[in-house]
Parts: structure tokens; sequence; C-alpha cells
DNA sequence: ACGACATACCTTGGACGACGAGGTATAGGC
DNA sequence: GCCTATACCTCGTCGTCCAAGGTATGTCGT
């Protein structure tokens, strides 16, 4: 059958999952903290950004709990262990893809580990 | 209008370019140089390599000619100058966006400049 | 001679992620 | 009162990738 991971997706899943391991965060505030700390290289919107978190949630890796907050009502998504293993996994495979990437484009040889 | 470019893709572009500028190669053999030269972490198979190499080749960034060795008739693509200049492009942003990424795995520091 | 395998090309159908656009609601500044 | 920023969300679309399958021909063993 069709329909692979594709091993290029998930980049969005991975950097939610990085953000939030450092705190707790809500998914407006995503969205912006990922431009900002990309400078401005990574764009990814928030029709990106909520189904992501409604999925991670679904799956056990995020946990959610509103809060308001100076008036402003905000759902603040924090890891769960699940999320914080998953995160190390997808973390892992794109230091290797990466450097796969990387090898290619050096004309083939061998990425010395750092 | 949705659906735009997939900040994410066109790494087997990518990949293809790279290793069509050292030398000509044909579909096979560029399917597997590919899984060798990155110890196999990169697997894209003959379903991803010919439309990429058909694709490329209308929009004037290969070009193609058949030839027959040993016996084994084959295609074999070279590089246009209109395919440097994108590969150039595609290498650059790739490398901007691995290093985004990077940066955001690390904490949200800058990265300076290449 | 014949089957099995490797080489070499190609197309099709579909799954999935990513995306822009749009829709709702409230707070604060002018 | 209005506009903008904040904050959430969903829908439809689209591009990309992918496995599976199909064709053809050369080589090797038996």
């Amino acid at each position: 059958m069709p329909g692979n991971p594709n091993f290029m997706a998930g980049v969005p899943e991975l950097v939610v999952l990085r953000l939030l391991r450092d705190r707790e965060m809500y998914g407006y505030e995503i969205v912006q903290a990922i431009r900002e700390q990309s400078s401005d290289v990574l764009s990814v919107g928030e029709g990106v950004i909520y189904p992501v978190l409604h999925a991670l949630e679904k799956d056990g890796a995020l946990k959610s709990r509103r809060k308001t907050v100076a008036g402003r009502s905000r759902v603040y998504y924090v890891v769960t262990p699940k999320g914080l293993k998953r995160f190390e996994a997808l973390a892992s495979d794109w230091t290797t893809l990466a450097a796969a990437i990387r090898s290619v484009l050096n004309g083939g040889q061998h990425v010395p580990a750092v």
C-alpha cells in the first residue's frame, strides 16, 4: 500500500515538542516563537500548529489546560513523558537525516561525528 | 489559494542535482548511489527518482541522451547551466533551513551567518 | 534451452503533511 | 465605535513522496 511516513515530514512536530520541553506554551505563542527563534526562516502558520497540537495531545504526547492570563483565555500545553520520548526519537532521526544529506552534498564522504 | 511550495520539500531533487554535478549518471545508478552515499539513511526509490528526472529535464535543468553500455540501454543525464543554478539555490536553501532547525533545537540562540 | 535474477526504464493511485484562507471571540488603544 | 492584536479553530486544496506494479533485455547456471 502506498502512503508511507514521508522521510522529510514532521519538522513542525519536532519544533513544537522542542519548545514545549522548556516550558509550557500556548499555540499562538508557539507560532511566533518559531518565527523568532529561527530568524524568520521557519514560517509555520497557525494552520499547521493547531492541528499538530491536537494530534499530539490525542496521542498522549501533550497535555493541555485552560488558563486565563491578563484577561486572555489560553490553552497551555505541556509535554508528557511519552511526548519527551517522541521528541528524542524525532530529534535523533532529524540529526541522522541532516547528516546524511550533508554527507551527500559534501561528495559522499563520511561525516565525522561531532 | 492554498498549495504552497512546501518548505521541507525538494530533497530528492537536491540530491539528484548534486550527484549529477559530478558526472553524468542514469536513473537506476542514481537510486543506488543515494543509498550508498548516505549509508542507507536515504532510501529514495525509483518511484521518486524517475519523476524527478523527467520534471528537471522538462524544466531545462537536465539534458538526457541514450547510451548503450555493455549491451544495456541507459538514459544518461547531465546538468545544464540552469540546473547548476538551481542546485546552488536549493543547496543554499537547505543549508539555511537546516541551520534554522538546529538553532531551534539548540534552544533558540542565534546562529551566525555562514 | 530455459528459468531465475539483475539491470534498467517507466506510470499509476493514493496517503499524508503542510498551507492559506477564512471564521469566531475578546481586549485594548484611539 | 472601530481597528488592531491576541487567541483559538477548521476546511479544502495541493504538492510531494511512495510502494506497487508493469515492460524489456542481458547474464548466468544448469
